[in-house]
DNA sequence: CTTGAAACTGACACCGATGTTAGCTTCTAC
DNA sequence: GTAGAAGCTAACATCGGTGTCAGTTTCAAG
């Protein structure tokens, strides 16, 4: 599929899309005149990266694991290194303390939300008085 | 207490505290030569913005939220407005989508892992054949 | 053909928190 | 009073993914 279609079915902006496969993270074949041609899976394979990038890996680390991936894209899975292994080990630390982070914030938020709906008319009564 | 030891006791650079500052998240005192003296509150209340930031919220957003917590710095809470109700409750999804996004990403990496943890020898092994 | 949509490359801009440097002032302990 | 540590302001830089614009080329349908 072309660029524009993988970036519709993905939400992936084209400028995007371009991006990843400067990074190494996409290799498209291309037509003769040089437009990108994405295979189907392609659409999984963006879906990831956004994935990752979301848990606040950069591109170079998500290009390492890439290819250590079940059905990354067909060809034979590498094993990562054992420096990888501890570099990945080390980012699922830090996504952990991400998601305790989210949860406290999280919490935050929700006391501010009910102290406002809780007593939703009160700060209204005192100045209606 | 000054701004090197607010620093020291937050993990927070003295470059942040200031730029908190700027943004209105810290009103510290002056000495009369115009160093900043922060009052124990501000220790709290920084490593409160830090998790704030960690979820994703802007400086904009953390100032009109810290005047409608609890503890916040002693003066009366206000009770946040019906707009800031909603933008919370909007940021409070984005944050349900992000935990479950890196909840996702961590199964990523512990496949990763676990591949190359589970079969530690096997490359090798067959390396060595 | 022709024509309009879609794709291409390349360059520049942005965001927002933080790092860094420079040059000057204040504080504190002797 | 003095020296060295610590603080001050201001300005510029950085990071990485993304937006956007410009100018050209390719594709596909009439």
């Amino acid at each position: 599929m072309r660029i524009g279609e993988l970036a519709r079915r993905t939400g992936v902006s084209e400028r995007s899309l371009r991006y990843y496969e400067k990074q190494g993270l996409l290799a498209p074949e291309r037509t003769l005149g040089g437009h990108r041609d994405y295979p189907d899976g392609a659409v999984d394979r963006v879906i990831l990266i956004q994935e990752l990038f979301a848990a606040g890996l950069h591109s170079r680390k998500i290009y390492e694991i890439l290819p250590c991936m079940r059905d990354s894209d067909g060809g034979p899975n590498e094993i990562a290194t054992p420096l990888l292994v501890e570099e990945l080990t080390a980012e699922r630390e830090r996504i952990d303390r991400m998601i305790a982070d989210l949860i406290r914030s999280r919490e935050v938020l929700d006391e501010v939300i009910l102290t406002a709906s809780g007593r939703p008319a009160l700060s209204v009564e005192r100045e209606a008085r």
